[in-house]
DNA sequence: CGATTGTCAATTGTCGACAATCAACAAGAG
DNA sequence: CTCTTGTTGATTGTCGACAATTGACAATCG
């Protein structure tokens, strides 16, 4: 997640299609394109500026990402989200985490508890002054931060997937009535159960955490699909 | 993986870039292309008598299945294996296969019990006539079988990506006297535990049957990277 | 009227040519 | 001699044009 370098006037020279996966990722994970929403390739190039081979390969990525759905000679969609799509990205999100925290607690480096304390204390503030968005965007880091720490890049690749969708799924179902103060309580037993290397707590709690989280977003999924219902 | 359709005479109309994934994959796999070794587009669309086009949008596609690795401007490798990935491949693939054992086991259908004996009957019968290779492709199946009779698409998914990378390393690192009536018997005890629903003794089992092969495989890599040393 | 077959427009797939980029090497200044 | 600064050749990135495929609809036949 620590992407980019730190010299400020260092200019970035990606390929296009990066660039474009950049774009594209936003639109999608950010609800603006819904899913089963078609993704034409003259259309969208147009739209960019660009011809279509960039594009092309941009939207492999993608599909590689389980954002998107490419049919040879049919198209691409927007990766359509069902209740068990759902289930099952929750269900191993909370697989690959549990193994995070078991690495983290095996490495026992106190300065992964004070970065996660740190994290939480943004939290708390952002919480406290009712910022929803930036509540969620520190809770993503959070749960990034566990799995960086556990210093295990090919599970990093993987949980970039997954993690992905569920942003998109909690962006289509933004609950604004949850109380974002209790959302950042609900970290700190976390913390302090890796701070005191009690495997068994951490791992139970993070799974309470996250199944708890899928389980209310999955169940009603199917009524509701999204905030204002617009497809 | 039950993929194309059962029908014998219905012929395959996959796009070029599909193809082309599939011969690189397996050349990759298979060790015919090694580790490190670079991609150049030019010739390899020569050598398969196309233009670069669907070759791009193929590498796209292996370098998200972790087979190879691109770097814009500088070119595609295939991607260099090291002992570290190959101790996060076997951790990681532990801790998929743990998971699809749980499910396996919650289900608790008898037709996966009925599938995974007769797997390990075909694997018993192809050791004992010592075919190395096909006790070989039957143990990916048997470990194929525990995933996808897990139901879980997006576990099937990631799977996929990580056996691939396995098997490229299990071809690299072929050890023929390795005792493969010895491997076949090892499948057993997993699978009375299954049917017993054992849940613990299952997973206990299963990890042990992992990671002693990986560590195996991870312990002497550095050393002796491939099996006739030949880059 | 129902089923089959032809046609067409929309869209994706593939290609060859040209532009942009990079690493390595050569040339020159100090 | 060493460091910097062109130059160059190989390779990847991007483009616009053309070919192939699909699904839907129209035409035809029984």
């Amino acid at each position: 997640m620590s992407n980019s370098t730190n010299n400020p006037l260092h200019i970035e020279n990606k390929p296009l299609r990066e660039r474009v996966v950049d774009v594209l990722r936003e639109a999608i994970v950010s609800g603006e394109f819904k899913p089963g929403q078609p993704l034409i390739e003259m259309e969208i190039a147009a739209q960019l500026g660009i011809s279509r081979a960039p594009l092309r390969e941009a939207l492999q990525f993608l599909s590689h990402e389980g954002l998107v759905e490419v049919t040879p000679y049919r198209g691409t969609v927007v990766k359509p989200l069902t209740r068990t799509d759902i289930e099952e990205l929750y269900s191993l999100r909370c697989v690959l985490e549990t193994f995070a925290l078991q690495r983290l607690i095996a490495q026992n480096n106190p300065d992964n508890v004070i970065k996660l304390r740190q994290c939480y204390e943004d939290m708390l503030t952002a919480a406290q002054e009712g910022d929803r968005k930036l509540v969620n965007n520190i809770d993503r880091q959070f749960h990034n931060l566990l799995i960086d720490s556990s210093q295990h890049s090919l599970l990093s690749t993987t949980w970039n997937s997954v993690s992905l969708r569920v942003r998109q799924v909690m962006t289509l179902r933004n609950r604004k009535n949850r109380d974002i103060t209790q959302i950042a309580y609900n970290h700190l037993p976390i913390i302090e159960a890796i701070a005191q290397c009690d495997e068994l707590l951490a791992t139970r709690l993070i799974q309470e955490h996250i199944s708890s989280a899928g389980d209310l977003i999955a169940e009603l999924w199917d009524t509701a699909p999204t905030e204002d219902g617009k497809a």
